[in-house]
DNA sequence: GATAGTGCGCGGCATAAGAC
DNA sequence: GTCTTATGCCGCGCACTATC
């Protein structure tokens, strides 16, 4: 289980937020401060750990290697989950974990509390046939496409224990935000349609956010963990999610969306200025659904996701 | 120099196109 | 009509070229 509180006071050094509400849109620019503290990663190391403990110890059971210290599987080392993966999945799963971590420090649109019992990406089923593979043969190192439907999934609790709200979201990372970048990542990449060769948006996080299910498939992962990881625990909320989950009269829960961008700011961009904007609900946004946007400005962002990567379970 | 836009990799599946 | 082959798509980004 996800047990590690966001590191509060890191967190305040390292970046300034700029909070709006309108209605049921809220906003949070998120910028790094001009001098990053050389401590930062190894701050924010044990979140992370705790973020990808469970996928880790899942990943190595499937694929069939020991993680306890005393194993005689030193040279598995460079096969352990998240380490080993390439670069690129690397940065997509920061992103993700980032999202959990703003979602737990930060006041939303709502002032929901809200929490992540265990991250869900053991449910990255390309990861682990990437380990799988890698694991007994070490020349298949390739690409790792991202997970299915939604990158995040955290819930607010009642004080009966029953699960009162979700928060769904997608994380994504760019190394530079540029506004072409943006358009792209939001409104979807663009396409030639055959028939007409008329050029068009295609795809996009407003499409996706807009088309979702109202309970999506990630709320059935997570319910499934629970079950296996803390039935006692959360006794009362596996029920409320088992209400929401059937498929004849379910119990519908009420949402939030959530859209996270995380990379370097664009070298013409000015500082405290927003890429989405946060006057009023974007007009791509079609979700009856209260939205929170977030847009963390980085500067060296990379080579941080670096560090903090490198940085996990270095002790064991 | 900065930004915009295109191409590519990766595995599996669905669909389209072509051959018989 | 059936089978085989080709293409496109999916999601994550990086690397590269073109343009301003």
């Amino acid at each position: 289980m996800h047990d590690c509180d966001p590191p509060s006071k890191a967190l305040d050094r390292w970046l300034t937020s700029y909070p709006t509400v309108k209605g049921t849109y809220g906003h949070l620019l998120l910028e790094e401060n001009d001098v990053r503290d050389p401590n930062l990663a190894s701050a924010l190391a044990p979140y992370f750990e705790s973020a990808h403990r469970d996928a880790r110890e899942h990943f190595a059971e499937q694929i069939g290697i020991d993680l306890h210290p005393d194993a005689d599987e030193d040279d598995d080392a460079a096969m352990l989950y998240p380490g080993c993966l390439p670069t690129t999945a690397k940065r997509g799963l920061f992103g993700e974990v980032i999202a959990g971590l703003v979602t737990e420090q930060y006041e939303f649109i709502g002032n929901h509390k809200w929490s992540i019992p265990v991250f869900l990406f053991r449910y990255h089923a390309d990861v682990e046939k990437y380990l799988f593979d890698l694991a007994r043969d070490e020349t298949r190192a390739r690409t790792v496409f991202g997970r299915f439907g939604s990158d995040f999934l955290g819930i607010s609790l009642g004080d009966d224990g029953a699960v009162v709200r979700l928060i769904v979201g997608e994380a994504k990372w760019r190394e530079t935000l540029n506004p072409s970048t943006i358009d792209n990542l939001m409104l979807g990449e663009w396409k030639v349609r055959r028939s007409t060769g008329e050029r068009l948006r295609k795809g996009g996080v407003w499409f996706e956010i807009n088309r979702d299910l109202p309970v999506p498939h990630g709320v059935r992962q997570l319910q499934r963990l629970l079950s296996e990881r803390d039935r006692d625990g959360h006794a009362t909320a596996i029920v409320s999610l088992d209400r929401a989950l059937v498929l004849r009269n379910p119990v519908p829960i009420p949402r939030t969306n959530l859209v996270v961008i995380v990379g370097d700011g664009a070298a013409a961009r000015e500082a405290r200025t927003a890429l989405i904007g946060w006057e009023e609900t974007p007009a791509e946004y079609t979700s009856p659904n209260d939205l929170q946007v977030v847009e963390l400005i980085l500067n060296g962002g990379a080579a941080l996701i670096d560090e903090i990567y490198g940085l996990l379970w270095a002790e064991d």
